[in-house]
DNA sequence: AACTAAATGGAAGATGAATTCCGCTTCCGC
DNA sequence: GCGGAAGCGGAATTCATCTTCCATTTAGTT
């Protein structure tokens, strides 16, 4: 499933490296993309770019794991936006909360145009399971359009996404978008 | 201004050759994007790699000179939809139009994503411009949400531009930004 | 038809970033 | 404190493209 074998112990010092690593990738992915290069990361993280190399074998393990921990972050607000017992409102926190993580892992766009070449099966099925959810009760209560599916929402969210990278206001974003699920 | 001097006659064949390029070079990036090799444009252009480079001293030149064309293109389809005299006619036709234009040409988006890099400036001070004049008459009608600038519509499209690139149907997106617009 | 400047093709070179490799260092159980 | 396995650093290698170069071919001129 991991990254490696997890069944092996690593050594204190070692672990300690690993995370400061994928803390340092974190980082750096989020705010300026996947096409950064492995040695300033590995100088953010302190350590030399072997040592980068010996807990992740390539780049793309290293921007999966970091694009999945991000989509795992969205899942968990996604989760929470859920809770919310007014349709509306649980609708609404939902895209204002995305298009607030979207405003501020400026780089996540590069990470997760990476990161989707290889597995995005994965945590994405949990999430449209999350969009179906969420859909169903809005459609329920006649506040959106009748034959929005959750994949249709996924990538107008993704559209949202782009626009706020590109530097539109994210509440306007959020704004247009709430609005124009709105039903004809 | 232009890739080479201007002045400088060409012979026959090397005009056809720098045409036959520029074809190649707009179908393939416009197909596949930005990030393909050179060397499949020249085979599909007929003819050797140094012919391109001949006509176009380095990719990024190729680059541009394709999204520059295809932005002109969609300033000259623009500035017919303001010829349209129903205000809302006008911006159904501009957001229907673009979203028709973004699904045929997928790799656009890599195109302009290398080209924003380097001059934005030129064409897209044009693109503003009209969308200034259209958001003018639309807002004068009350149509659209009084607080919209021209440059938050043109990142608002690039959003749409990026969910129709993901799979998302376009119909769908055009129509979802359309009534996102309206006013509160 | 002969001449020559222009144009061509594609092998070879340059580039730049990912990845490997291995001698040296650090941890940890004894 | 010792021994040696685990981990480390970063120079060297690999790899994939872009780009150059020049011997050869071709268009246009006299």
């Amino acid at each position: 499933m991991g990254t490696m074998e997890t069944g092996r112990q690593l050594r204190a010092d070692a672990r300690r490296n690993r995370e400061r690593i994928l803390a340092a990738a974190r980082a750096v992915f989020l705010e300026e993309g996947a096409d950064v290069q492995m040695e300033p990361i590995a100088r953010r993280a302190g350590v030399g770019i072997g040592t980068v190399y010996r807990n992740f074998p390539t780049k793309q393990v290293l921007i999966d794991e970091v694009g999945r921990q991000w989509v795992e972050e969205r899942c968990t607000a996604t989760a929470s936006a859920l809770q919310i017992e007014d349709p509306a409102e649980a609708l609404r926190v939902f895209v204002t909360g995305a298009s607030a993580a979207m405003a501020r892992d400026v780089g996540i766009r590069k990470v997760l145009s990476h990161y989707e070449e290889v597995d995005t099966a994965e945590a994405d099925a949990l999430h449209l399971l999350q969009l179906k959810t969420l859909l169903d009760r809005v459609r329920a209560a006649g506040l959106v359009r009748p034959d929005l599916t959750p994949p249709d929402l996924f990538g107008l969210m993704c559209g949202m996404a782009f626009a706020i990278f590109r530097g539109t206001e994210p509440a306007l974003c959020a704004e247009v978008l709430l609005r124009g699920l709105r039903p004809t």
